[in-house]
DNA sequence: GCGACAG
DNA sequence: ATCTTGTCGC
Protein backbone atom coordinates (compact mmCIF):
# COMPACT_ATOMS: atom_id res chain seq x y z
CA UNK A 1 0.00 0.00 0.00
CA UNK A 2 1.90 3.19 -1.48
CA UNK A 3 0.43 6.73 -1.09
CA UNK A 4 -2.84 7.64 -1.02
CA UNK A 5 -5.14 9.73 -2.93
CA UNK A 6 -5.46 13.45 -2.86
CA UNK A 7 -8.73 14.66 -3.36
CA UNK A 8 -9.20 17.76 -5.60
CA UNK A 9 -9.58 19.88 -2.80
CA UNK A 10 -6.50 19.37 -1.24
CA UNK A 11 -4.94 19.64 -4.15
CA UNK A 12 -6.27 23.06 -4.26
CA UNK A 13 -5.04 24.05 -0.61
CA UNK A 14 -1.37 23.01 -1.67
CA UNK A 15 -1.67 24.99 -5.10
CA UNK A 16 -2.78 27.74 -2.54
CA UNK A 17 0.27 27.19 -0.61
CA UNK A 18 2.45 27.52 -3.75
CA UNK A 19 0.69 30.81 -4.74
CA UNK A 20 1.87 32.45 -1.91
CA UNK A 21 5.57 30.76 -1.52
CA UNK A 22 5.93 32.22 -4.87
CA UNK A 23 6.01 35.78 -4.03
CA UNK A 24 9.12 35.12 -1.64
CA UNK A 25 11.30 33.58 -4.40
CA UNK A 26 13.95 36.31 -5.21
CA UNK A 27 15.56 36.73 -8.38
CA UNK A 28 18.90 38.51 -8.90
CA UNK A 29 22.05 38.61 -10.57
CA UNK A 30 24.38 35.79 -8.94
CA UNK A 31 28.06 35.86 -9.30
CA UNK A 32 30.15 32.68 -9.84
CA UNK A 33 33.32 34.07 -8.09
CA UNK A 34 32.48 33.39 -4.45
CA UNK A 35 30.93 30.36 -5.12
CA UNK A 36 33.12 28.05 -3.33
CA UNK A 37 30.92 24.78 -1.76
CA UNK A 38 28.62 23.15 -4.18
CA UNK A 39 25.33 21.14 -3.24
CA UNK A 40 23.76 18.63 -5.23
CA UNK A 41 20.39 16.92 -4.44
CA UNK A 42 18.38 14.01 -5.80
CA UNK A 43 15.38 11.43 -4.37
CA UNK A 44 14.78 7.52 -5.83
CA UNK A 45 12.12 5.20 -5.13
CA UNK A 46 11.93 1.42 -3.48
CA UNK A 47 8.60 0.52 -2.55
CA UNK A 48 6.71 3.49 -0.01
CA UNK A 49 10.39 4.65 0.41
CA UNK A 50 12.19 7.65 -0.34
CA UNK A 51 15.66 7.79 -0.47
CA UNK A 52 17.49 11.16 -0.50
CA UNK A 53 21.30 12.03 -1.42
CA UNK A 54 22.65 14.95 -0.96
CA UNK A 55 26.21 16.14 -2.38
CA UNK A 56 28.57 18.60 -1.23
CA UNK A 57 31.23 19.45 -4.00
CA UNK A 58 34.27 22.17 -3.89
CA UNK A 59 35.01 24.59 -6.55
CA UNK A 60 36.71 21.96 -8.39
CA UNK A 61 33.94 19.45 -8.62
CA UNK A 62 35.41 16.93 -6.81
CA UNK A 63 33.41 15.18 -4.13
CA UNK A 64 33.61 16.75 -0.42
CA UNK A 65 30.88 14.74 1.82
CA UNK A 66 27.34 12.61 0.87
CA UNK A 67 24.94 12.82 3.58
CA UNK A 68 21.38 10.33 3.25
CA UNK A 69 18.12 10.36 4.50
CA UNK A 70 14.84 7.45 4.13
CA UNK A 71 11.35 8.32 4.80
CA UNK A 72 8.08 6.81 3.80
CA UNK A 73 6.78 8.24 1.16
CA UNK A 74 3.24 10.33 2.24
CA UNK A 75 2.31 12.43 -1.06
CA UNK A 76 1.61 10.55 -4.38
CA UNK A 77 3.86 12.23 -7.52
CA UNK A 78 1.37 15.07 -9.10
CA UNK A 79 3.03 16.88 -11.99
CA UNK A 80 3.28 20.65 -10.30
CA UNK A 81 3.48 19.24 -6.69
CA UNK A 82 7.06 17.22 -6.93
CA UNK A 83 8.34 19.34 -3.91
CA UNK A 84 5.80 18.12 -1.37
CA UNK A 85 6.56 14.25 -2.14
CA UNK A 86 10.65 15.14 -1.95
CA UNK A 87 10.78 17.79 0.06
CA UNK A 88 10.94 15.95 3.54
CA UNK A 89 14.02 13.56 2.90
CA UNK A 90 15.70 17.00 1.00
CA UNK A 91 15.37 18.86 4.04
CA UNK A 92 16.52 16.16 6.25
CA UNK A 93 19.81 15.54 4.34
CA UNK A 94 20.14 19.38 4.49
CA UNK A 95 19.71 19.78 7.92
CA UNK A 96 22.59 16.92 8.97
CA UNK A 97 25.01 18.56 6.29
CA UNK A 98 24.21 22.19 8.22
CA UNK A 99 25.21 20.19 11.93
CA UNK A 100 27.85 19.52 10.31
CA UNK A 101 28.78 23.43 9.36
CA UNK A 102 29.07 22.38 5.73
CA UNK A 103 26.52 25.12 3.79
CA UNK A 104 27.22 24.98 0.76
CA UNK A 105 27.20 28.35 -1.65
CA UNK A 106 24.48 27.37 -4.33
CA UNK A 107 22.58 23.96 -4.55
CA UNK A 108 21.27 22.06 -7.66
CA UNK A 109 18.56 20.32 -7.71
CA UNK A 110 16.57 17.54 -10.12
CA UNK A 111 13.23 19.43 -11.26
CA UNK A 112 12.15 22.82 -11.98
CA UNK A 113 13.03 25.96 -10.62
CA UNK A 114 10.35 29.00 -11.75
CA UNK A 115 9.49 26.79 -15.00
CA UNK A 116 6.62 26.02 -13.45
CA UNK A 117 2.61 26.79 -13.45
CA UNK A 118 2.75 28.98 -10.54
CA UNK A 119 6.96 29.79 -10.34
CA UNK A 120 7.53 27.62 -7.46
CA UNK A 121 9.44 24.36 -8.19
CA UNK A 122 11.01 22.51 -5.94
CA UNK A 123 14.12 24.15 -6.75
CA UNK A 124 12.53 27.38 -5.99
CA UNK A 125 10.49 26.16 -2.79
CA UNK A 126 13.56 24.45 -1.30
CA UNK A 127 15.69 27.42 -1.59
CA UNK A 128 12.75 29.66 0.36
CA UNK A 129 12.27 27.09 2.97
CA UNK A 130 16.86 26.87 3.61
CA UNK A 131 17.25 30.84 2.52
CA UNK A 132 19.95 29.42 0.11
CA UNK A 133 20.41 30.41 -3.87
CA UNK A 134 19.04 27.25 -5.88
CA UNK A 135 19.42 26.19 -9.41
CA UNK A 136 16.78 23.67 -10.84
CA UNK A 137 17.93 21.26 -13.57
CA UNK A 138 15.57 19.42 -15.50
CA UNK A 139 15.51 16.09 -17.77
CA UNK A 140 11.98 17.01 -19.02
CA UNK A 141 9.79 19.95 -19.78
CA UNK A 142 7.20 20.49 -17.39
CA UNK A 143 6.31 24.42 -17.81
CA UNK A 144 7.03 27.67 -20.64
CA UNK A 145 7.73 27.28 -24.60
CA UNK A 146 11.16 27.42 -26.72
CA UNK A 147 11.00 29.44 -30.13
CA UNK A 148 13.26 27.14 -31.39
CA UNK A 149 14.75 24.20 -31.00
CA UNK A 150 18.00 24.21 -28.96
CA UNK A 151 20.98 22.48 -30.64
CA UNK A 152 24.46 21.66 -28.92
CA UNK A 153 25.73 24.32 -26.15
CA UNK A 154 23.50 27.05 -27.67
CA UNK A 155 20.23 27.91 -25.17
CA UNK A 156 17.21 28.57 -26.16
CA UNK A 157 15.39 30.30 -23.70
CA UNK A 158 12.28 29.27 -22.10
CA UNK A 159 9.10 31.67 -21.87
CA UNK A 160 5.95 31.87 -19.82
CA UNK A 161 2.96 33.21 -21.54
CA UNK A 162 3.60 36.58 -21.01
CA UNK A 163 7.18 35.96 -23.02
CA UNK A 164 8.59 36.83 -19.59
CA UNK A 165 12.43 34.22 -19.84
CA UNK A 166 11.51 31.22 -17.24
CA UNK A 167 15.09 29.52 -17.72
CA UNK A 168 16.85 28.13 -20.58
CA UNK A 169 16.48 24.84 -22.82
CA UNK A 170 20.21 23.47 -23.56
CA UNK A 171 21.92 20.45 -24.92
CA UNK A 172 24.79 19.81 -23.00
CA UNK A 173 26.65 17.06 -25.25
CA UNK A 174 25.83 15.55 -28.42
CA UNK A 175 23.13 13.20 -29.25
CA UNK A 176 21.70 13.75 -25.88
CA UNK A 177 18.03 15.12 -24.99
CA UNK A 178 17.62 18.99 -23.75
CA UNK A 179 17.84 19.80 -19.84
CA UNK A 180 15.66 22.20 -18.76
CA UNK A 181 17.31 24.73 -16.53
CA UNK A 182 15.66 27.46 -14.38
CA UNK A 183 16.73 29.49 -11.56
CA UNK A 184 15.30 28.24 -7.83
CA UNK A 185 15.66 31.31 -5.70
CA UNK A 186 18.70 34.18 -5.70
CA UNK A 187 19.56 34.21 -8.83
CA UNK A 188 18.22 34.70 -12.47
CA UNK A 189 18.10 32.66 -15.30
CA UNK A 190 20.87 34.18 -17.06
CA UNK A 191 23.30 33.54 -13.77
CA UNK A 192 21.73 29.88 -13.36
CA UNK A 193 22.53 29.41 -17.19
CA UNK A 194 25.93 30.68 -16.72
CA UNK A 195 26.63 29.37 -13.53
CA UNK A 196 25.26 25.40 -14.42
CA UNK A 197 27.32 25.54 -17.89
CA UNK A 198 30.27 25.32 -15.66
CA UNK A 199 29.01 22.42 -14.02
CA UNK A 200 29.65 19.85 -16.61
CA UNK A 201 32.58 17.58 -16.81
CA UNK A 202 31.44 15.28 -20.27
CA UNK A 203 28.33 14.04 -19.11
CA UNK A 204 24.88 15.06 -19.64
CA UNK A 205 24.62 16.00 -16.46
CA UNK A 206 26.35 18.61 -14.43
CA UNK A 207 28.16 17.06 -11.66
CA UNK A 208 26.24 18.31 -8.19
CA UNK A 209 23.15 16.61 -9.95
CA UNK A 210 25.18 13.87 -11.91
CA UNK A 211 27.06 12.47 -8.38
CA UNK A 212 23.75 12.57 -6.49
CA UNK A 213 22.02 10.63 -8.59
CA UNK A 214 25.13 8.14 -8.54
CA UNK A 215 24.81 7.78 -5.01
CA UNK A 216 21.27 7.72 -4.86
CA UNK A 217 21.06 4.70 -7.36
CA UNK A 218 24.13 3.20 -5.27
CA UNK A 219 21.62 3.38 -1.46
CA UNK A 220 19.05 1.73 -3.22
CA UNK A 221 20.49 -1.12 -4.25
CA UNK A 222 22.17 -1.33 -0.63
CA UNK A 223 19.03 -0.93 0.35
CA UNK A 224 17.33 -3.42 -1.80
CA UNK A 225 19.61 -6.32 -1.21
CA UNK A 226 19.59 -5.26 2.27
CA UNK A 227 15.73 -6.61 2.21
CA UNK A 228 16.06 -9.58 0.47
C1' DG B 1 -13.84 17.97 -24.29
C1' DC B 2 -8.78 17.07 -25.61
C1' DG B 3 -3.88 17.03 -24.61
C1' DA B 4 0.12 17.98 -21.37
C1' DC B 5 2.09 16.45 -17.45
C1' DA B 6 9.40 17.70 -13.25
C1' DG B 7 10.38 12.91 -10.34
C1' DA C 1 10.84 7.60 -10.67
C1' DT C 2 10.60 2.22 -11.67
C1' DC C 3 9.92 -2.26 -14.55
C1' DT C 4 14.28 -4.41 -17.93
C1' DT C 5 18.66 -7.05 -22.39
C1' DG C 6 21.06 -6.56 -25.61
C1' DT C 7 23.61 -3.82 -28.48
C1' DC C 8 26.25 -0.20 -31.03
C1' DG C 9 30.29 2.60 -30.42
C1' DC C 10 34.49 4.93 -28.37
Amino acid sequence: MENAYLGAQAVQWFIEIQHRLSKRVILRNLSDEYINLIGGMDVTYLNDFALGVFVVLDRNLNLVSVYYSEKRVTFPYIPGLLAFRELPVLLDCFFQAKKQGQVPDIVFLDGQGIAHPRRLGVASHFGILVNLPTIGVAKKRLYGVCKNAPSLGTPEPLFDRNGDVLGYCYVPKPRTSPLYISPGHLCNPESALKITTKMFRGYKLPEPIRLAHHYTQRLRLEKLKRQE
